[in-house]
DNA sequence: ACTTGTTACGACATTCGTAACAATC
DNA sequence: GATTGTTACGAATGTCGTAACAAGT
């Protein structure tokens, strides 16, 4: 709905550098300065004083760069209540998914329904991998994408997004095959000393707690990760190292097994569903059904349980 | 600052058409289909119903529309406001101007003044000919282009922008180098009998007073063109029709020559410049330099006419 | 020494227009 | 028959990324 170079504008604003804005729109440095000279030349304004420590925004770059926040703001209001208005089995609900979101689990479940919640259709829409931009999909969902197929830590989004979990995810390590703990089953905090593991930095969620556990076990060398990527598992393959994963995760690399770890209490996240706080009619019945079949299916798995318990 | 395929959306729920919405933006009508089509699937929205007879808004299109509009209000305003914070000396000053609305005369006046007026920079903009969107770049004053150089009628812009007179254009006749009349210095409204005259319709400013003349004298045919632009010159080149012209498109076309009429009443328009009802300080300082630099200039003719009579 | 902004250049994607087609008024 | 929307394809345009450079912290 508005001109792409307004995001490059303001986060050269908000970071006070072309190159740091690059690294936070996952461009290059010269695509952002290249973006805020056309648009300079455009519109004849100068909105930045470069300087080879970076830049600082003029006083018209100031006002644009706010009246560009209300305009980014608005424009995805607009497009929300056009969405809101439009006939319920003309829109589609768009289910954000990429290879370390995967959408598998809700894709079987909505299969599972065959049809039967009419009116919904679902489309996929391909993700970034990297999950500094996540925050961003997020500020912005109900515009290019409805609801968000991932693992979450449940406390983290409260107030930001609305969260349904349908399946816990405890952290496990992924090996790569040439290590020795690779053959391993289960792994306890004493394995792995002389390790070293690869992990978000704190304020990410429920890692920190393993950082903890980490920490408190000794031997193990901790390097920081900014955002879990495709050149995560490829480096940590590369290195050797190994990388607090999950489940999910298994099947992402094939030089890195998942092997489960022994915690001393409970470390792990949730997976399922992230959508808007105030959803769609239609985003809110997909979530709602959802939510149904996961319970469906739980209440199926657990009378299989206690029926095999009968007949032992 | 916003997404250009706003206009062709909002242009086609005004038209109710495609190719009426292509013809008004001056592009073809599967660009028109295409820009629609790339952000109804970008947006998961259906904004019309196709048919063959044209396409009208659903109501998530017509909501869009309305949010749409909304938005280009404000992202013109936007860029009025940054460009009038920023500091006055570097800011140009954008002149519109093409062929048919060519800046000669207001450039000389600004060659004389020779940089007097310090810390005004002038940039030169190419207008697209074609009367049409002559309407749509005045209600966008002050975004790209700050100033136009063309000739105007001066009760037309009342209230839409603001007008500054710097000669007067008699209405005259470009006549193809090989029709009879094109050797004559004068003709009279007699002398057009039996001749094809190409004009705007009626509600374009002070072509009615000559079509009121041209209808009264008779034996005239009036052929109608929806906008001046450079194929009207071509095909009056072309046919040997005659075009109601003024005396700054002598040179436009090299098979036409400009013939004065011999009017009943004064026909004919002002050339100077259109600005915006609230320029920025720069442009106000530009164009009252403008005025100034024209006065001066009246004056020094003047001088000279009553100079060259003491003579006598 | 590291980071920053700029330039040059090649690769890629997008957008446009023309032409030909199909369907409707 | 005139107008409308759609599709296909070639051309022009724009955008991005890599690399190499220059300059400041």
């Amino acid at each position: 709905m508005y001109d792409r170079r307004l995001d490059a504008i303001v986060a050269a604003a908000e970071t006070g550098s072309f190159a740091k804005a690059g690294r936070l729109l996952h461009i290059s440095t010269p695509a952002v300065a290249k973006q805020v000279n056309t648009f300079e030349t455009e519109y004849g304004l100068t909105l930045f004083i470069r300087s080879h420590g970076g830049v600082t925004p003029t006083p018209a770059g100031a006002e644009l760069v706010e009246g560009a926040r209300d305009l980014i703001r608005r424009s995805d209001e607009i497009i929300r209540r056009a969405r809101r208005r439009a006939s319920p089995d003309t829109v589609p609900v768009r289910l954000g998914i990429s290879m370390l979101r995967p959408g598998r689990r809700i894709l079987d479940l909505w299969q599972h329904d065959a049809g039967r919640t009419a009116g919904i259709r679902l489309e996929l829409v391909s993700l970034p991998d990297g999950s500094t931009s996540i925050t961003d999909i997020i500020a912005r969902l109900g515009g290019t994408i409805d609801v968000i197929a991932t693992a979450f830590a449940p406390d983290h989004w409260t107030g930001v997004c609305g969260t349904l979990a349908l399946s816990y995810e405890p952290l496990c390590l992924a090996v790569p095959r040439g290590h020795a703990l690779a053959r391993r089953a289960r792994v306890t905090l004493d394995d792995l000393a002389g390790t070293r593991i690869r992990m978000l930095p704190r304020g990410n969620g429920t890692d920190d707690v393993a950082r903890d556990l980490f920490e408190r076990a000794g031997g193990i060398e901790l390097a920081d990760i900014d955002h879990y990527d495709l050149d995560v598992f490829n480096e940590c393959a590369r290195t050797g190292d190994l990388l607090i994963s999950k489940p999910m995760w298994a099947d992402v690399h094939p030089q890195l097994v998942n092997v489960a770890v022994d915690w001393p209490e409970p470390v792990g996240m949730q997976y399922g569903l992230l959508y808007p706080t105030d959803p769609t009619p239609t985003v809110a019945a997909f979530v709602d059904r959802i939510a149904e079949l996961a319970d469906v299916e739980r209440n199926a798995s657990a009378r299989e349980t206690t029926e095999a318990g009968d007949a032992r």
